[in-house]
RNA sequence: GCGGUCGUGGCGAAGUGGUUAACGCACCGGAUUGUGGCUCCGGCAUUCGUGGGUUCGAUUCCCACCGGUCGCCCCA
């Protein structure tokens, strides 16, 4: 076998496609009730958009991207992540305008990155996410953190950890910043190879390193939180006490920076508790990021949203072992026996189907037993056998697979009486 | 980019330097001339990821490559 999919994708089978489908109208529904509409971006976008959007000094930016050139010679990239996408559909469309503001919303989405494929981490993954754009209200925060809760609660999800930070307005930044330089440039020689270009780079990010851990430097390094001003300061308080208002638990943890340049004021990641979850932990991400419109050449507009991993949020079911309801019972199936029958059959078959009921034959040549055992494998709940006989008579058998029952049925009467059998049954359950 | 581990039929999984590569599931056929889930019988890998090497002989030993998987970095 020669032709495979590429490293780091999938395919998604029928069977794992019905948990996608049930997981994502679940989702739809929540959004719904939220009142966030969906929109579609492409699947590519001018390199320009993330590298400026996402920022230059991201890991996603460096070294993840899958960027080529077009036949015009542009330099395109598949999108790494929808916010970038979202914030230049916003500006380029002139959402800014619309009468409804904030402009309220969500998207699925395939994101490609190139990695190492390992668990929970592929080259093409699959989210759902959200954006909202035109306010800075910390009531906002509040709300699109509630939302991904909500998704996660309503599947039934349990072992999770909603972990918050701030990393404060413009001003608050610069001045953390700066200490931060401070505070680690006697020790940049100590410090792992990574971290000695972040700390030029990006501060920040070296608070997150995990090699430098255990370095007495990073355990008295500057806090963000004793850098934020009033403002700043003002603003988280207030979005923490909006979600303990609603009762969603949180812990804050002043090292969670987020991989991403564009992130300011609020910032939280949703992590998984559960038991074989291998190393991954992160469920969702996401943040304010009140500069990026601005920075994508539009009006000077708020945002905040994040990104969910749903391969990461099945795998979570799975760890809880929550299992979606499936429905996998096949309305009927259609036993025909002889070329006359068989011909007959077809055109039955369509019309119970325009008629509303889900039928299926044979297409194996199978003698009547082997159809039987079609329909058993499809759970088939009723049988309709024509045969040589029946087809003389103008009848059909209608056979019930759970009680064996059957009775004859006139031809003509056949759809009438199987939808009424069907509803015979659902009146039942 | 680095490291561990694995690679035998549709799936799961034994196995050995030597002549027919276990077994289970699934599938197909028959016992039962037109009626399923049980039972019994039979069928189902010219071949052991790919290429090269050692050998009289390799699926089994060695090397390389490819791929899966898990981990590091980072994250969804």
């Amino acid at each position: 076998m020669s032709m495979k999919a590429p490293r780091g994708t999938v395919d998604i089978l029928p069977k794992d496609a019905k948990k996608w489908q049930y997981v994502e109208s679940k989702i739809k529904d929540i959004c719904n009730r939220y009142n966030f509409e969906e929109i579609r971006t492409p699947l590519f976008e001018h390199t320009e958009v993330f590298s400026r959007g996402v920022g230059d000094s991201t890991d996603i930016v460096q070294k993840e991207m899958y960027t080529f050139e077009d036949r015009g010679g542009r330099s395109l990239t598949l999108r790494p992540e929808g916010t970038a996408s979202v914030s230049r559909a916003f500006v380029e469309n002139k959402l800014y305008g619309e009468a409804n503001q904030p402009v309220k919303l969500y998207y699925f989405a395939q994101m490609f990155r190139y990695e190492r494929p390992q668990k929970g981490r592929m080259r093409q993954l699959n989210q759902f996410g959200v954006e909202v754009l035109g306010s800075d209200d910390p009531a906002v925060d509040a709300e699109v953190i509630d939302l991904a809760i909500t998704v996660y609660k309503e599947l039934g999800l349990k072992s999770l950890k909603l972990v918050i930070n701030s990393l404060g307005d413009k001003e608050s930044r610069t001045n953390h910043r700066n200490a931060l330089i401070e505070h680690f440039a006697p020790h940049k020689e100590e410090l792992c190879a990574d971290c000695q270009v972040r700390l030029n780079q990006n501060p920040l990010r070296v608070l997150d390193c995990k090699k430098d851990r255990e370095h007495p430097a990073m355990k008295t390094a500057p806090s963000i939180l004793e850098y934020l001003n009033e403002e700043s300061r003002n603003y988280f308080e207030q979005v923490k006490n909006y979600l303990t208002k609603m009762g969603i638990d949180f812990v804050v943890d002043p090292n969670l920076v987020r991989g991403l340049d564009y992130y300011n004021h609020t910032a939280f990641e949703i992590m998984s508790d559960a038991d074989g979850f291998g190393a991954i932990t992160t469920l969702a991400g996401g943040g304010r990021y009140n500069g990026l419109i601005e920075e994508l050449g539009g009006p000077n507009t708020p945002g905040i949203g994040f990104g969910m991993g749903l391969e990461r949020l099945l795998m979570a079911l799975d760890a809880e072992k929550i299992s979606v309801p499936t429905d996998e019972k096949l309305d009927c199936y259609f036993v025909a026996v002889g070329d006359d029958a068989i011909t007959e059959a077809v055109s039955l078959i369509h019309d119970l189907r325009v008629n509303g009921i889900q039928v299926d034959k044979d297409y194996q040549n199978r003698k009547m037993k082997g159809q039987f055992k079609s329909a058993d494998r499809y759970q088939a709940k009723y049988v309709l056998i024509l045969g040589e006989n029946e087809l003389e008579n103008r009848v059909v058998n209608l056979k019930s697979m759970e009680t064996g029952e059957q009775i004859e049925v006139p031809i003509d009467n056949l759809t009438e009486m199987v939808k009424e059998k069907l509803q015979e049954g659902k009146n039942n359950e």
